[in-house]
DNA sequence: CACCAGGCAAGTA
DNA sequence: TACTTGCATGGT
């Protein structure tokens, strides 16, 4: 909350700098609420080329709403996201989520995404194969709330320039950002992206990292010149 | 050919 | 609690 401390500035700084580099990142590339949320379920530890394959295939099919993902069997729906990879999985968990919200909310999706925070957040929880990424992804980016989202980019990031223990947990790197920035889903969504961003371009291999608008490797923080 | 990608759950000790 | 393993396609 308190943006005045360094480690506020540090991550506004951060920020800044990604930012200026990169420009807007216009996230989550998703035509509706719906998509979003089937795309986070398709990206879990999958390149997002190919998640993109698997949502034009239930774009081409139709099957891209609440009432047919409930109808349609597994076996179905694996078929169609084969290429996102892990499909007889993911078409069970996309399955179990589509089933938790017609059984307490009906088809109609915004009734779902109209919850409070807490209420969402752990309906979503509940839900298997719905770990705290995929369902923070799906409250930032989906219904709007102010909650950071944490991924294997930014726990790789901030570990390399020794902003955080390699250890930390997913809530102490989630804490990392909300208490120390503005609760403004505007902010998380731009910041996550961005984060994404600088991983996939400069993080992969060490050779690229001498680019990164964030610095090279080590204890050199984005406020270090 | 090997390795990786915007996780998660289940199994083992 | 703290590791390890399975899940699978498509790009580099």
């Amino acid at each position: 909350m308190s943006k005045g401390t360094l480690t506020g500035r540090w991550l506004m700084e951060m920020f800044e700098r990604m930012s200026a580099h990169f420009g807007p990142c216009n996230w989550w590339p998703a035509d509706s609420p719906l998509e979003m949320m089937a795309g986070a379920v398709l990206t879990q530890n999958t390149n997002w080329q190919n998640v993109e394959k698997a949502l034009e295939n239930l774009k081409k099919a139709r099957w891209l709403s609440l009432q047919t993902l409930h109808r349609l069997t597994e076996r179905e729906l694996a078929g169609a996201i084969r290429p996102a990879g892990y499909y007889n999985i993911k078409a069970g968990r996309l399955k179990n989520l589509v089933r938790f919200i017609v059984e307490r909310y009906g088809t109609d999706l915004s009734a779902f995404l109209e919850e409070d925070t807490e209420t969402l957040r752990e309906g979503l929880l509940s839900v298997k194969g719905i770990g705290p990424e995929t369902a923070d992804s799906i409250l930032l980016y989906a219904a709007g709330r102010p909650v950071f989202v944490v991924d294997a980019y930014t726990h790789r990031i901030l570990a390399r320039h020794e902003m955080a223990e390699e250890q930390s947990t997913y809530h102490e790197l989630q804490s990392l950002f909300m208490d120390h920035l503005p609760p403004d889903p505007g902010l998380f969504n731009e910041f996550h992206a961005l984060i994404v961003r600088v991983g996939k371009t400069y993080c992969r291999k060490k050779a690229d990292c001498g680019r990164c608008p964030l610095g090279r490797w080590g204890p050199a923080s984005p406020l270090a010149e």
